[in-house]
DNA sequence: AGAGTTCCTGAAAGCGGTTTCAAACTGGGC
DNA sequence: GCCCAGTTTGAAACCGCTTTCAGGAACTCT
């Protein structure tokens, strides 16, 4: 009788007359009970009751109560949102990642906040503190260029998951990817082929990543016996312009080469640009491997051939790991080891 | 004298002494004001004498305080956050919009929390409802297929800024670019270079923007007293895949045309691998225009064609629409016009 | 039946700020 | 010297939720 009437009074307040959505306030008095309690079925915090909790479940539905999170936030020290420092919101290789963080995240109840560090190493501080401000529950720092020391000192303050790295510290979880064997892989693939003039388009020299994979490329070259030729070797950073400038100064400064491997396939699609510029066809005249196999490689024109450096699983995976953490244990996951895909850019050495 | 004392106290309960970051009250007790007062220096909400302002600014300094932006937003209504609503996290085109956004709001003190609609109606309606959970002061709607009337609806609850549409109500602004202009303009520059069988690789029809783009082509080829031919229309999904299926459709129904006019970038690079793929060599067999002009499409082989659709502005400009509404005001900007690049992938028809 | 447990529940105290309200000054005019 | 208006300031309420703490109900065991 009275959970009737109640229902009714519930009814009759719907969630339009008033103000703003509901609070955990009304929810509790809609059901007859203490706003602890409601609390309580919320989180599960506690055993309560069959019957209230079904009347509390009822005046949730009814309301359409949302629990705020702001308020829970301050209350309960969670804010249910992890913070991301990408590099560039724009970045091919970046995006696919985030893309795979937030397919991780949404489900496990977290929403992500995207900042991005623009590859420098204050830019990321500040952004870190800005997330810490928003307290956010957990972090995951995409490759970036701040110290470890840095790094560790912020994976103090809350799980910390961060990219193209290989330390250990509490609450902080780095996820390696093998530059130096993709690196390898790469040049040794073009070595196969028949390839003894080898250009390299070079990341940044600031970027761990970018120097593994040059290490990658003079490993590869001292195993097979040819001597590394720093004349061969153009710095770039990653876009499509250094591939093209690269292009320009190899040839500008007379080298001889049958085949470049590009750091990035941004940088390598510029290179093919450059060359098609100078009259050189890929791969007729010259083969092109790139680095990461972004999704838009497999368009290029030709095809380009790379290292497959799987970024949404990076992301997925960056994101369980930190969901892994936050739930307290320690994460387990296996990182995915480089992959040469062969396209329609390189080709065996005529002759 | 007392002052003196004070600034000593404070040296000694340094940041680190005390857990977690400072609060509001630990200011006011080293500033020997109360904690109202330190929120008014904060905020500029009243006159507060020169002396006053001074400790507390001091104290600040000291304690390294940092306002907790949860708590603010949970007692003063404002949370300093924007949401936006993009479409793809690694959209080429989305992710310079992003960039712009958060380069316009960051200095002007909000956060931009970023979440993907992935061009589903029902998702954008809860990534909104998501952001609107999270108390955010505005949001920013990334063209999306929301209907015009949910549209207006969540624009009551919040300042709300969309883009790609055309529409009026309190509280919600529209950015509207001329699609409609920039397909008539791509379609007459083909036509100037003497082209007449020209194909359209269309969008989702869904999309205003590609329906209107559509409808530029159809306009321009009208003007030219040329008959409008369903055969050369064939649907797309924004993607790679879509402008290569898109050529072997036509090819593979016999179409003949010199000239493809793709509803965006990246089909017009599908569409000229899938040229390269059966031998015909662009610009010298087919001319193709693409739109949007994306920041890689100057480096694609050969560099595209393409109407400029200004992302990056786009987000700015979205951005600075919010902020001023956010002020009070209402938003006093003028949107860019779409503008031809003419590039190598489009020239003059032989003969 | 009374004491000791075990469970469930509500009151109340935060979380870290903002904002209202009234008290305590200040100075000016008489 | 006294009163009133105008400034500054602090106390306290509040934002919406979590969590601790203790009280009451329901059982169990002598």
């Amino acid at each position: 009788m009275k959970k009737q009437f109640v229902a009714g009074g519930i009814k009759s307040a719907s969630k339009s007359a008033s103000a703003g959505p509901a609070t955990i306030g009304q929810v509790a008095q809609a059901a007859g009970v203490s706003p602890s309690t409601v609390s309580r079925v919320l989180n599960g915090t506690a055993v309560v009751s069959e019957a209230k909790k079904r009347a509390i479940d009822e005046a949730i539905a009814q309301l359409g109560f949302v629990p705020n999170p702001i308020a829970r936030g301050l209350a309960g020290g969670r804010t249910f949102s992890v913070g991301v420092v990408t590099q560039a919101l724009d970045s091919p290789f970046y995006g696919t990642a985030m893309r795979g963080i937030e397919d991780e995240l949404v489900p496990g109840g977290y929403n992500a906040l995207f900042v991005s560090g623009h590859w420098n190493a204050a830019v990321e501080a500040r952004c870190i503190e800005v997330l810490q401000s928003r307290r956010v529950d957990g972090v995951i720092v995409l490759t970036g260029r701040l110290t470890d020391q840095l790094l560790k000192s912020y994976a103090r303050m809350q799980p910390l998951v961060v990219t193209g790295r290989s330390l250990k510290a509490p609450g902080l979880f780095a996820m390696h990817f093998d530059n130096f064997e993709g690196g390898r892989m790469a040049t040794q693939h073009l070595l196969q082929l028949g390839h003894r003039k080898i250009a390299f388009i070079a990341g940044d020299s600031d970027h761990p990543d970018a120097t593994d994979r040059l290490r990658g490329y003079q490993a590869a070259l001292e195993q097979a016996g040819i001597a590394y030729d720093p004349h061969l070797v153009v710095p770039g950073e990653y876009l499509e312009v250094s591939g093209l400038l690269a292009v320009d100064r190899l040839l500008g400064t007379g080298q001889r080469f049958t085949a470049i491997f590009a750091a990035n396939d941004q940088m390598a699609v510029g290179a093919a640009l450059g060359l098609q510029r100078r009259s050189l066809r890929v791969p007729e005249d010259v083969s092109i491997v790139g680095f990461d196999d972004l999704p838009t490689s497999q368009y290029a024109i030709p095809p380009l051939t790379s290292i497959e450096q799987p970024a949404y699983e990076l992301g997925r995976l960056a994101a369980q790991g930190l969901l892994q953490m936050l739930a307290g244990g320690k994460p387990n996951i296996t990182m995915p080891l480089p992959r040469l895909v062969a396209r329609e850019s390189s080709r065996r050495l005529p002759g």
